[in-house]
RNA sequence: GCCCGGGUGGCGGAAUGGCAGACGCGGCGGACUCAAAAUCCGCUGUCCGAAAGGGCGUGUGGGUUCGAAUCCCACCCCGGGCACCA
């Protein structure tokens, strides 16, 4: 044997035990399997928190996104668990979905096991970077026994009215083969594959959250969710207060036809009816035949036909020159506020889906109908009298009524009240209420969903499947191909049924639930996933609904929260789940989201990152701790911004400090403690508090900066001539490692177990004593103008007198004084301010 | 166009009316070492100055205040949401 070996060999053996995160991690991640630390019955005698993350739709093993996400829940998991609280603490997967059946088209497999083993490597990555959970209650959206109640909900809501068939005009993906809901069209392009979406009228499902409308924008004003989140349900579900009435066709004398039933319009601005020199329809709008005139016959339908030529983006580009985008109809109406005749236009700026697919048109306070009237030369009369400097074109602030007779001299919002009376005088019409919100159309033309539980019967109609046959499991031997239509409708032995009403030959629905259907009731299963009567018991569900902390991303502000919203409160009015629960979502945090290089992180660009790789390069802890550190929870962050490095060489510095061989600690005194002590006992009950606040706050990235400066404090004490207290530095480092422990919970639990034989993360939370937190000096600021001049060591009860004799006794204070001050501020005993 | 956020060192950020730049990264210097790495200690906004010390400084301009990164007004820039919704 050499003489470097043995030299080698020499210095491990003095060295003391380093900090091995590939070696403690997986032991303490098994533990906490083991010990079933995270696991919770329903009759846990605790106080219940129910700490819960978005769940994850499984495609592989996590990316950085989900490991940040998954880290502030997880640490919340652990922070209320020490607090003495019986956590709800689930996951699940959001496990239907395009992407396998895209899988499954290209490789002809089912997406089942495809799913199935992406699940296991997801379930496996959390895992990893030490996410705890309750994992007997495991929910997966295509799990048979999930399924059922999925289908078994869609029932109770067909009962009840709140989900129907009807034909509608529809988006339709030509990339993806199937039909979107609205909230998925982004700028008139489908918000997965990109591609232009069309309109096509198809026969679908649809869920009436439209119902539901007034309840979910009031009950928004309840809910600890982002000011930005709320605002976005809130102009999605679009409130319009306004009137709707009729106008009367007009004869060809100009007077009002007898018997022709007048055009339903909407206007959100009845005080403007004055100002009402023509009426538009929509292209689409049923009354167009009966409205035009023989000779505008030609023009209305060349028109018509353009329109729906045009795809939603086309039409909404504002480019497109104004008098391509309307026709006369040949037809008057009578503007019911002073008896004109007024002519009837087409426009395809009207859309049918909104109001009543008509409006008044009223130049002079609108601009798309000053620009429509220009180019038409049309009338335009003001009917609100704009400012002064005002030199637009229509003018849409407030003002005072002009040229409308009885409405003279009102401001707006004493006129509207008052023209809405006419109107209801007239027999016209009544103040309306409108919603840009649209009834949610759920089914899609795709096997990998849950199957829509419905039976199609020649002499019994539409007829739900029995709940006793539920679920409906769509079979495994189907041809995957894109078709247009789901694999289901080619498979005779799925798709022919006898009717469970009338036992004669019956063909069952082929198209699947939209995966937000999965992901609107699963936090509702986590309370009682064992239930094989019902989706879950209401005892069940009261025990720890709403969910205390949700945590998600911000992309999912509309769609799902505001399904999951609705879910919930047509669920507690079918009496299916508590009455009391209205609300699923008591507290919401939204992350942001981790970019790369200022872009966005996607495999297709190849730019992401592997945490499983940085797990076995850094250890799981540093990982975590990286994500605390680099920014505030709620902003974007940048890959490249992370202190992996930074936050490792941290934690090496802990495990140096705590552990029990430390080289670093030498000269340990016991004994009566002296004033040095007394400051690391301070400062350790200051961390407490600091700590504990900045947990509740989300302030993570703070409190990381605190176990640091802690630690820095500490190494200055044990390097010290004086050498530290051997109890004072045992209770400093025991309590950083209590407070680390939900943030950094493998080597928080490792070193304290070898310190103390105790498990940290069954420890109480520690409590600052207010009587340690006191300290008896303080540095006090004196300025001169405003500016910093000196500091001073005081006594901390030092009174107002006391501050200002120091203050003005200090020798740089005087060299800045020119004469008398003028004024002194005290603010003992932190600050003097002198006004020279 | 409308509605929200936000703008602080070389970089990520801290400070919510009272010491601007905590903490970390990066950089510089020192100790240890034959040497390097690792580790430990110190310095690090900017300008003037040998130093002591001083000037300037939180997107821009104004205001309120004894005192403003923080509050108010106007503007510029960046990010996000909504966008023919009558």
């Amino acid at each position: 044997m050499s003489e470097s070996t043995d030299s080698v060999h020499d210095s491990e053996t003095v060295e003391p035990g380093r900090y091995l995160p590939n070696e403690i991690e997986p032991r303490w991640q098994q533990r906490w399997i083991d010990d079933r630390t995270y696991e919770i019955d329903n009759d846990d005698p605790r106080e219940k928190r129910y700490v819960l993350s978005m769940y994850p739709y499984p495609s592989g093993p996590a990316h950085i996104g989900h490991v940040r996400n998954y880290t502030f829940g997880d640490l919340l998991v652990r922070y209320h668990t020490m607090n003495g609280k019986g956590v709800l603490s689930p996951i699940g997967f959001d496990s239907f979905g395009l992407p396998a059946e895209n899988a499954a088209i290209a490789t002809g497999e089912h997406p089942r096991p495809f799913t199935d083993a992406k699940v296991e490597e997801l379930s496996s990555s959390l895992r990893n970077i030490g996410a705890v959970y309750d994992w007997r209650r495991t929910v997966k959206s295509h799990d048979p026994s999930y399924m059922k109640w999925t289908q078994w909900i869609f029932k109770r809501f067909w009962e009840a009215g709140l989900a129907y068939r009807a034909n509608a005009p529809v988006n339709w993906c030509p990339g993806c083969q199937t039909v979107l809901a609205n909230e998925q069209v982004i700028d008139g392009l489908c918000d997965r594959s990109g591609d232009v979406v069309q309109r096509r009228d198809m026969e679908q499902w649809f869920y009436k959250i439209t119902d539901y409308a007034q309840e979910l924008l009031d009950e928004l004003d309840n809910l600890e969710w982002p000011d930005r989140v709320k605002l976005m349900q809130r102009n999605w579900i679009g409130r319009s207060e306004g009137a709707e009435f009729g106008l009367p066709i007009a004869d060809e004398s100009g007077g009002p036809k007898v018997d022709a039933e007048p055009l339903a319009v909407y206007t959100t601005r009845p005080d403007t009816g004055f100002g009402m020199t023509f009426a538009v329809m929509s292209p689409e709008h049923p009354r167009v035949d009966e409205l035009t005139t023989p000779e505008q016959a030609d023009a209305v339908n060349a028109f018509r036909a353009e329109v729906a030529d045009k795809s939603d983006i086309d039409r909404m580009s504002t480019s497109a020159a104004l008098d391509k985008r309307g026709v006369f109809t040949g037809s008057r109406v009578v503007n019911p506020f002073n008896g004109k005749a007024i002519p009837l236009y087409l426009a395809d700026y009207v859309l049918m889906t909104y109001g009543t697919g008509a409006i008044m048109a009223v130049p002079g306070q609108d601009q798309r109908d000053w620009d429509f009237a220009k180019t038409h030369g049309i009338d335009i009369v003001r009917t609100v009298q704009p400012s002064a400097a005002f030199d637009g074109d229509a003018y849409t602030g407030d003002g005072v009524a002009i040229n409308s007779e009885w409405l003279d001299g009102l401001a707006v919002a004493e006129a509207k009240p008052k023209a809405i009376d006419f109107l209801v005088e007239q027999g016209l019409g009544n103040r309306k209420v409108n919603f840009r919100l649209r009834d949610w159309l759920l089914s899609r033309q795709r096997f990998w969903g849950c199957p829509i539980p419905m039976i199609y019967c020649d002499a019994c109609g539409i007829v739900a499947v029995p709940d006793e046959d539920l679920p409906v499991v769509a079979p495994d031997d189907v041809e995957f191909r894109p078709t247009g239509e789901s694999p289901l409708k080619y498979h005779e032995g799925f798709l022919n049924v006898a009717c469970p009403t009338c036992g004669e030959p019956a063909r069952r629905e082929t198209d699947t639930m939209d995966t937000f259907v999965d992901s609107s009731w699963y936090f509702l299963r986590f309370a009682d996933p064992w239930n094989d009567q019902l989706p879950f018991s209401k005892e069940a569900v009261e025990e720890f609904l709403p969910v205390d902390q949700y945590i998600g991303g911000v992309e999912h502000a509309i769609l799902h929260l505001l399904y999951a919203r609705f879910f919930t409160k047509a669920l507690a009015d079918l009496e299916v789940g508590p009455k009391s629960l209205r609300e699923p979502m008591k507290r919401l945090f939204t992350q942001g989201m981790v970019r790369m290089g200022g872009g966005k992180m996607s495999k297709s660009r190849g730019n992401t990152v592997s945490p499983e790789q940085t797990v076995a390069d850094h250890g799981a802890d540093a990982l975590r701790l990286a994500i605390l550190q680099v920014k505030p929870p709620a902003e974007d962050v940048d890959w490249e911004d992370f202190q992996l490095d930074g936050c490792e060489r941290f934690l090496h510095r802990v495990w140096r400090l705590a552990a029990t061989d430390s080289d670093l600690i030498k000269n340990v005194r016991d004994g009566d403690p002296t004033d040095a002590d007394d400051a690391i006992v301070t400062a350790t009950h200051v961390l407490i508090a600091r700590v504990t606040g900045e947990y509740e706050r989300w302030a993570y990235n703070t409190a990381v900066a605190g176990f640091m400066e802690f630690t820095n404090t500490l190494y200055k004490y044990v390097q010290s001539a004086e050498g530290p207290h051997r109890a004072t530095l045992g209770s400093a480092i025991d309590t950083l490692l209590l407070l680390m422990a939900p943030a950094v919970p493998h080597i928080s639990g490792e070193l304290y177990e070898r310190r103390t034989g105790g498990n940290a993360h069954l420890e109480s939370w520690p409590v600052a004593d207010p009587a340690k937190l006191v300290v008896s000096t303080v540095t006090m600021v004196v300025q001169v103008n405003g500016k910093v001049r000196d500091r001073i060591e005081v006594a901390t009860e030092i009174t107002d007198a006391d501050a200002e004799r120091l203050a003005l006794a200090s020798p740089t204070v005087q060299s800045h004084l020119d004469g008398e001050p003028k004024k002194i501020i005290v603010r003992a005993p932190k600050l003097v301010n002198i006004v020279a």
